[in-house]
DNA sequence: TAGCGGCGCTAAAGCGCTTTAGTCCGCGCC
DNA sequence: GGCGCGGACTAAAGCGCTTTAGCGCCGCTA
């Protein structure tokens, strides 16, 4: 409501510098707590700032001081089929509120493989958009964490293996989650456990099966696992498959809470009843397993969490400060609901 | 490998101006496809721009030409349940891949209700962070298209009632929609039929509702619309409210795939048949809904092609062509699955 | 043949901030 | 009493781009 003098335009550093009667490069080294200005000064120029509604233009900042306030996150997938599986939004609102706090904008492109999401940190590298990465899905031999190395792009990788990389990485344990979920079905008697597992070329998927395999082996369980993308028609297929075999599985884990669901309408097709006739455990938990009938067993982690973590790494990366090598997110949970019983034959 | 000269920097407009042996306002100029280079320096300029592989640095285009090439999006929700539906997740990638085809970057940013999605905006214009902004979940006398034309921050809606507003909409005609459900619905002899509708301070929602009702009163339906917001206790139990009245619904109508499913998980304990006993229709189709059994009758429309919609209109508005006041998007078609049939009671 | 306009190009300023290199002043010290 | 020093602050340059003003030249007209 009225500002006195100048036309409608935004205050500049030189505004508040002339409203408190100091150079702007005083204001500047008040906004930015550098020593050499009296506390006295100090307040006065924050006052200035309060008062005529001031805020820093990014461009402007991050031209001078070399920081874009931004972080990117570049997703790998069929574009159409994102958005299917919770994961990715929890983690997204994740990491943007841990950003957003500290005022970091977080900026989001969906690519269809790896070579353009290289191009698009390429790209964002060369023309100073992004303060730093966050990378998923990592794959064997992956090219993306010595590129990003190469081109001088601070990222944050979420899991890997849990060894020291190239870049720091936010530890998701899916091996011993895995393992808990083998535990839980051997103790119900499950001894033909059937998985459909995800995309195999993925670090973490093939985690998770040698985790249930590992398992296996050594709680005498017989494993068969079948890859199947994120589509529901290789999920069903791939559950028709394990049910076609010579030794049916009497439970059936599944790598994602989609893929659980799918699998369910396979089930409930060729009338297996849920968990008398045949368990079902979902790896991912979310508010999706529980519209199934009944609800799903399932390995509870907190997504949003995960993403603040990797929000925070990735803050800390930035702003130089010391980031260890390797992250551990908290251990996901075994949240058993209706769909894992007995094994079938075996008295309650 | 191996660059002459200079240190590892990054190329500037002084350096391909150097070594296309021109000055920096001709390559500029060259790039901005302005008059006054000659075709001969132009392509000189350009060849040079390849060969050091320059790229704009974004922070310094902006700080110059005041565009930031950036397009924001602030989405009001429960951080925590944002995901569920697969609708904002498809909307972010049809959004962001008309933007990135013109190496206009997304921003987004999940908050809790529209004072501080307002204060989001204020302090992004502030900023100059965006050139502009898309505005989702219109409600009533919404105070966010007046803000954003008072803080100078270009804006498109979505959806909104189709009538010109203080800023451009995209229109989704929800109303045509939910009519043609309902004729599906009179068509198959339903008469008394259930709506669990949205969050009715949504213009959507009401349009819903009211869509509903009217061809109600057309077409001879005796309609019962239940609020519930997005979780699944409220939708149950706005379900289970239906199948208690005197004269219970043969066919419920759900504003939402996930309210669908969580509704459908009801009735499957309710021990109610689909379509025997009952038919189920969801307003909004997506993988999820092909995941119940049967699946689930819906109303149909691209989520993805809506974003690129949004996009688009955003892309002209923030480059100043002129943008119709509502643009139509492409009507939703009805997708007759297995939820939906004759009547109970009635001969096929 | 002088005048004029347009084309192709350049010099230089400016965007809003950060940072470097001072300047100035008061104080303690030998 | 001169010197050095550190604290408080400023002037000015610079970040990489866009834009405005303007210059020189050529061809055309009167």
């Amino acid at each position: 409501m009225s500002s006195a003098g100048h036309p409608n335009r935004r205050p500049t550093i030189a505004d508040i510098a002339a409203h408190a009667g100091v150079s702007p490069t005083a204001v500047s080294f008040a906004l930015n707590d550098r020593p050499g200005i009296s506390a006295r000064t100090r307040t006065r120029i924050l006052a200035a700032v309060a008062e005529l509604g001031w805020r820093p233009n990014v461009a402007a900042r991050a031209l001078g001081g070399r920081r874009a306030d931004t972080v990117g996150l570049v997703v790998t997938r069929p574009a159409r089929t994102l958005g299917v599986e919770p994961f990715f939004a929890q983690l997204v609102s994740g990491l943007q509120a841990r950003l957003s706090a500290d005022l970091v904008a977080l900026q989001l492109l969906v690519v269809e493989d790896v070579s353009a999401e290289l191009d698009v940190y390429r790209r964002w590298a060369a023309e100073q958009r992004t303060d730093g990465v966050v990378v998923l899905d990592l794959e064997r031999d992956d090219p993306r964490p010595e590129e990003l190395v190469r081109m001088g792009l601070p990222a944050v990788l979420l899991s890997g293996d849990g060894t020291p990389g190239p870049v720091p990485s936010v530890f998701a344990d899916d091996h011993a989650a895995m393992t808990l979920l083998a535990e839980h079905l051997a103790a119900l008697g499950h001894v033909h456990v059937g998985h459909v597992g995800g995309v195999h070329t993925y670090v973490h998927s093939a985690r998770r099966a040698t985790a249930l395999h590992d398992a296996g082996a050594r709680l005498g369980l017989d494993i068969t696992t079948v890859p199947a993308d994120f589509s529901q028609d290789e999920t069903a297929a791939a559950t028709r498959a394990l049910l076609a075999r010579d030794e049916r599985p009497t439970a059936i884990v599944y790598d994602s809470d989609v893929a659980a669901l799918a699998g369910v309408t396979v089930l409930a097709e060729a009338g297996l009843d849920l968990p008398g006739d045949i368990s079902v455990a979902s790896f991912d938990d979310s508010e999706l397993v529980r519209l199934a009938h009944p609800p799903l067993t399932a390995m509870t982690r907190d997504t949003f969490d995960l993403g603040e973590l990797l929000a925070s790494t990735m803050l800390s990366l930035v702003r130089g400060e010391p980031v260890p090598d390797v992250v551990d997110a908290p251990a996901s949970v075994l949240t058993v609901r209706g769909s894992t019983g007995q094994v079938p034959g075996v008295a309650a």
